[in-house]
RNA sequence: GGCUCCAUGGUCAAGCGGUCAAGACACCGCCCUUUCACGGCGGUAACCCGAGUUCGAUUCUCGGUGGAGUCACCA
């Protein structure tokens, strides 16, 4: 068979020799160690916490190394194109801190080694499909689905593997003759990778080193997969290889589930005479399925799994991120706790130490650490932050913005002090704790604790409205309570009433738990006095007022 | 079903032949305290099973079991 003719037979159109292209994309002159990482997405725009997970990755070693990270739009697959997908995917990742150095952009690519969308590389595929053509390692495959159905059928009765290989790869047998002929006739027919492999071989296996899990060992690839589709596209595994080299990737980054499909990457590799990138096969990130707590699982459209879930939420960036790290890297915790002020950028990121079993994902593990997250964030942040958040989930309550002032003063309330307060999570749980500072948004949610009466209720929120006095200092203003409950039978001190419950009614812990309710509607709360001082006089007594 | 990956408390995880098997989250108790939080102290709780290698296996090898992934002209 004379491959020459045959490549020229199949891409007449293809003039370009694959040497042009190695010149047109040169090695990247990065520093040593310098890594260059991408993302490549398919444009549907749907980006998850696992794209996250990854994308984390990928801009930790390529930031940390001087190197480059780059987005690619993997678009072979025509009927998943989303109007704006690019532009959403951007956005999201850049709402978390992930920022690309080139690539495809919504104002066009960045950078010398584009195009950055798969679906405008159509030549380039070509060119290194024609390559294989002419030296033997690929050829035409004229099966008809009809065709393909039944080999499957016949070796799914043998009990063989399906897939078209060895003797099953009939288009292998075509003279040079038939398939000129097939091709006049106008037959479909798409472009399959001559596998040297055998199945069944399982001496022969190829060893590929994964940055996470090591050496992998695994048998070799004895599929004749397709790598040109009939319509001139390439598959995933094809454009994979061809972008990867010609890009210069370094750190190829995706998840397990590409592990299988590993064998044909790296015969693809060898036959094109390329150099393997490192691979770094993340674990997957998995969740407990619905009621039940039941076993790992994963899925790609679990509501927490989605990344508009944290933003609804309003989960800050910098929560998630953080989370993330802690996941991804086993010893980041142990790090956060001897550099509690840090950030994240001056954590040294490395894939050995990155779990390879798959990780449960935890929201008491997230909000436990976005407490301390937004202890690190100012109040004036922090506003920032929640009335962007509201501006677009939650606009109804937009108004409680319009004192900036005011509403500092209650994010900072009991953050200053050496130990902190560690109240606020997330802003849908931020504003429902903080809604009693607002008229519209107060109400009563909690009773008088038992040990109160209804009048003793009545004449503890009378005598305290009629010694208030909004000047005097917390421990005035304490001195006063501790009167109330006296006179009215309450003990001063808890330990009092614990020593001796039958001779008072309670102690000041319930009392001030009346004037709690009466100003904040619930019986938990921060500081009392501390709060008074932000509610103002006037609508402090007004509350108190109310329930009298 | 074939192939692949994975396997330490409820969750995330240290460990890389000899440890009373770290730590964090969650949970429980106590302390602090006018409530709640915060903080401090303490507690419950784990090496999937079976062989083999070894003086000795959580750690190495094999087998099983379990979980996950993958077997497309989708990525």
């Amino acid at each position: 068979m004379d491959y020459n003719k045959l490549g020229e037979l199949l891409f007449p159109n293809i003039s370009k020799e694959p040497d042009e292209y190695e010149t047109m994309y040169p090695d990247r002159k990065l520093k040593e160690g310098a890594k260059v990482t991408r993302l490549g997405p398919s444009p549907t725009g749907f980006i998850h916490l696992g794209n996250l997970y990854g994308a984390f990755v990928d801009e930790r070693l390529a930031h940390q190394s001087d190197g480059k990270f780059y987005l690619r739009i993997e678009d072979t697959d025509d009927k998943r194109y989303v109007d704006g997908a690019v532009e959403t995917i951007i956005n999201s990742l850049k709402f978390f801190g992930i920022n690309f150095d080139e690539g495809a952009t919504m104002t066009g690519d960045v950078g010398d080694y584009g195009d950055y969308t798969q679906s405008n590389r159509g030549e380039i595929y070509q060119c290194f499909a024609k390559k294989l053509i002419k030296e033997g390692k690929a050829y035409p495959c004229f099966l008809t689905e009809d065709e393909i159905g039944q080999i499957r059928a016949k070796q799914e009765s043998n009990k063989e593997n399906p897939g078209i290989y060895g003797a099953y790869a009939e288009s292998r047998k075509l003279s040079l003759e038939e398939i000129e002929e097939k091709i006049k006739a106008g037959v479909s027919y798409v472009i399959r990778l001559k596998s040297d492999g055998t199945d069944g071989d399982t001496a022969r296996k190829i060893h590929v080193k994964d940055a996470i899990r090591g050496i992998l060992e695994m048998p070799e690839n004895f599929q004749d997969t397709v790598i040109l589709k009939a319509t001139g596209i390439p598959t995933y595994h094809f454009a994979h290889v061809v972008d990867d080299h010609l890009m210069r990737t370094t750190h190829v980054v995706r998840g397990a589930e590409w592990l299988p499909s590993l064998p044909i990457h790296v015969e693809l590799f060898e036959k094109l005479g390329w150099e393997t990138p490192i691979y770094c096969h993340t674990a997957q990130l998995m969740k407990l399925d619905a009621e039940g707590n039941k076993r790992k699982l994963s899925k790609r459209e679990d509501p927490e799994l989605s990344l508009d879930y944290y933003r609804n939420q309003g989960y800050h960036p910098e929560a998630v991120r953080e989370y993330l790290l802690t996941i991804l890297n086993s010893n980041f915790e142990e790090w956060r706790m001897e550099n509690p002020e840090a950030s994240i950028d001056e954590f040294e990121f490395t894939t050995e130490k990155m779990s390879n079993s798959g990780a449960l994902f935890d929201l008491n593990k997230l909000n436990d650490i976005s407490k301390d997250v937004l202890l690190r964030i100012s109040a004036t942040d922090l506003y920032e932050f929640l009335k962007a958040w509201a501006t677009e989930f939650r606009p109804e309550i937009i108004h409680i913005f319009d004192d900036e002032d005011y509403m500092e003063k209650i994010l900072d309330l009991g953050r200053g002090e050496a130990k902190p307060r560690k109240d606020l999570i997330f802003a849908e749980q931020i504003i429902e704790f903080i809604s009693y500072f607002f008229d519209d948004m107060f109400k009563i949610e909690d009773e008088f604790p038992d040990e109160v009466s209804k009048a003793d209720g009545s004449q503890i929120l009378e005598k305290y409205l009629e010694s208030y006095n909004h000047s005097d200092d917390q421990s005035q203003w304490f001195d006063k309570i501790r009167e109330i409950a006296t006179t009215l039978g309450y003990a001063a001190k808890p330990k009092d009433f614990k020593k001796n419950p039958d001779q008072y009614k309670g102690h000041v812990g319930h009392v001030s738990t009346v004037v709690r309710i009466a100003l904040m509607g619930r019986s938990q709360s921060p500081d009392v006095w501390e709060i008074q001082q932000i509610l103002g006089e006037d609508r402090t007594k007004s509350r108190i007022q109310k329930l009298i």
